[in-house]
DNA sequence: TAGATTGTTAATCGATTAACAATC
DNA sequence: TAGATTGTTAATCGATTAACAATC
């Protein structure tokens, strides 16, 4: 299960991507695919599939293909979704507010034990279950609770600062929401950077690159109206 | 400005954050900077920073750099953010909400025009200056204010057919919320994907590797308490 | 001028795709 | 059995890095 030589990171980008396909069949009731059918619903390669699955170990069979409950769970394991982890929300803002609400994150065995803030007027309050302490108060409240994952989400100022006090109390892993590359590579903290602005930015250029090789916009989104009515 | 081949998602991907760190400068005040600088604050090489920009053409000096002010301009140019955007959000649960209240949108030229949803009790409402809409009236309301971007955030199941509904609006980009690979590559409309539980799993892969490639994670977390304090 | 740094070409490295023997 | 499909090796393709002449 556990792989040999390092893994690219695009290999454990599609992970969870083939995680998510499988469950989608496995929910339809269906028992068997295979890598022609996993690359047809993801647009990629039967061949990229095998691949990256061959980096891990062998869970198929020739001739058959996939098991899907059983490649969901060697996938699973791979990931270590298996595992349960303890999450906590520094920063309830609009997006801190909404992961709490919002989120199947306990379907996948993570378990939100708490949220910090540094305003009054949040700290004390309790949102779907879940309690808003001081940030003020964050070694002493996750004493008995180690985190595994802090999903970061303050302003991008004080980013930098909350980070280092998360790596001082011994979490081992920041989600970070914010716009702050965070360079804590010296110090052993995984970060996952989700970067809304980036994203918004890939997709403009796509947009703008789309709309100049036409001949301008308005013209396309009419023939795209007439197209299709 | 404009690339004469096709440049890739890595590279279009890397260009919002060297914008961004751009600006971080340029906010401190700084006037010049090099691509040694910029790849030492992005954890990257240096050529590759070269490399990017020419695919898009000549923006420094040789001996001098970058002067900060013109680089800027020059990759909100290639990223098209100079271009003024109307955006929709489709879908005003958690995140659409935390996309609706926060966001530095307008910084960027983006404008949210409007919000569409199903539940009455949310319609007619007003967030943050953008009415919310009933989903029905999506052709009616944008009909003056052709939109360049739908947030779509609404729950995986009706994904797929609202995109479709999007599509044959003349939508020509989708900035997508859900778990459905949308796959619709055969309409020319562009999709740009963000999930959430990817970036998580991603994150646990990381995390899990981590920990099993040292002892155990209660070793670790107490050896990093000791060594910092 | 001397030092610094670009833009670009060539070399290296890595990731994707193709092909196919093994076999269910 | 015949058809299907795997896991893996080799071939191709693309992306990153190194190197350096040009020059500010």
């Amino acid at each position: 299960m556990k792989p040999t030589r390092v893994i690219s990171p695009n290999v454990i980008n599609r992970l969870p991507r083939y995680l998510r396909y499988l469950q989608k069949l496995d929910e339809k009731g269906v028992e068997r695919t295979s890598s022609a059918k996993i690359a047809e619903a993801l647009n990629q390669t039967a061949s990229q599939v095998r691949q990256d699955l061959s980096a891990f170990g062998s869970y198929g069979s020739t001739g058959y293909g996939y098991h899907v409950k059983d490649l969901m769970e060697e996938i699973s394991q791979i990931i270590g979704v298996h595992v349960p982890h303890n999450i906590a929300v520094i920063g309830v803002g609009g997006i801190g507010h909404a992961l709490l609400e919002h989120m199947e994150f306990e379907k996948y065995n993570y378990h939100v034990c708490a949220a910090f803030d540094v305003r009054p007027e949040i700290i004390g309050t309790n949102i779907n279950g879940v309690q808003v302490y001081s940030i003020e108060e964050f070694s002493k409240v996750i004493m008995d609770t180690p985190i595994d994952i802090c999903m970061l989400a303050v302003p991008t100022g004080v980013a930098k600062d909350i980070a280092l006090m998360l790596y001082q109390n011994g979490v081992p892993a920041i989600w970070n929401f914010t716009n702050e590359e965070l360079k804590l590579d010296a110090c052993d903290i995984i970060v996952q950077n989700v970067n809304f602005l980036d994203s918004l930015f890939a997709l403009t250029y796509y947009l703008e690159e789309g709309i100049s090789s036409s001949r301008n916009r308005r013209e396309k989104e009419n023939a795209r109206r007439l197209y299709v009515s």
